[in-house]
DNA sequence: TGAGAATAATAAGCCCGCTTATTATAAGTG
DNA sequence: CACTTATAATAAGCGGGCTTATTATTCTCA
């Protein structure tokens, strides 16, 4: 029983960001770029190590995406005055203008996912990931396969 | 309300594909490899092609990992002899025993998810995430965001 | 039968995720 | 202050996802 539950469980989600990556993807964008500009829109000028955090993706990933989307003049690297080893992110007037919509669509996919939802159902699904997200957690600790 | 939940669905299901990668890397095995033994067990004697449709995934991706599992004797390659084209896979002798520790392993780990759930919050959060499999698939019509 | 469409597998090349390791700088501690 | 530890960013190298394209084979149907 279980198990057809977190099989969905993952291919509910793996759906879902091939829905966000295709939405972004006539932006130009791909999925990890289009989620790092809309978290520099959220919480503006703080260094990379910041947004890998909020992102839960290592440094040397978003330093790969953070030279693609600077390249593309999507994003600009300035100097931290107060920690020479640190670059604070920028917003550039080229995408400023997309991030609005950007977000605009993540609101829009989100809200069909659950069409049809009622607020009762949405704050029992909320309140049942919730629980799940701890569980997971929990889990986190090591219990590898024993052979 | 549905983006915080929107995000927290994307989220719940990182940590459940991280725990998997976790769990089967001390067998020596990726996640996706590992993935693709256990559809092996379940479904065996078909063609890469077939694989490739269970796991939703592009046959040039799956081409890659079966390289990766035939080199390592995780399985082989046959030829079809109904089909010039085809290679049907199979389990070898040494994955053989591994599998069946590996389908214990996702079982533990998707029960684990679900602790605390007694038989009607499964069913009920079972039957949401239907209902959200189907939300999804229909948002998969084209819908892009327009400028 | 024979020509065109469809299918199975693969290659090339890109982006994203990781682990491991390195360099520069900052922070903590004797 | 000097030494150690921690942190910010990056490099190298790999696996896995994709799109686009190619080759070999099979299927379809006029």
């Amino acid at each position: 029983m279980s198990i057809e539950t977190g099989y969905r469980l993952a291919d509910n989600s793996r759906q879902l960001r091939r829905l966000f990556d295709e939405r972004v993807r006539s932006l130009g964008l791909t999925g990890p770029q289009a989620r790092l500009l809309l978290s520099l829109e959220r919480s503006p000028n703080e260094n990379q190590a910041f947004y890998a955090e909020r992102l839960e993706i290592e440094p040397i990933t978003l330093t790969r995406i953070v030279d693609r989307l600077e390249d593309a003049g999507w994003i600009e690297r300035q100097a931290d005055p107060a920690d020479r080893r640190a670059r604070i992110l920028h917003l550039t007037d080229k995408s400023r203008g997309i991030v609005a919509r950007l977000r605009v669509s993540v609101e829009g996919l989100f809200e069909d996912m659950l069409e049809g939802f009622d607020a009762g159902e949405r704050a029992l699904f909320a309140a049942m990931l919730e629980r799940i997200a701890l569980n997971l957690a929990a889990a986190r600790q090591p219990e590898a396969i024993n052979g």
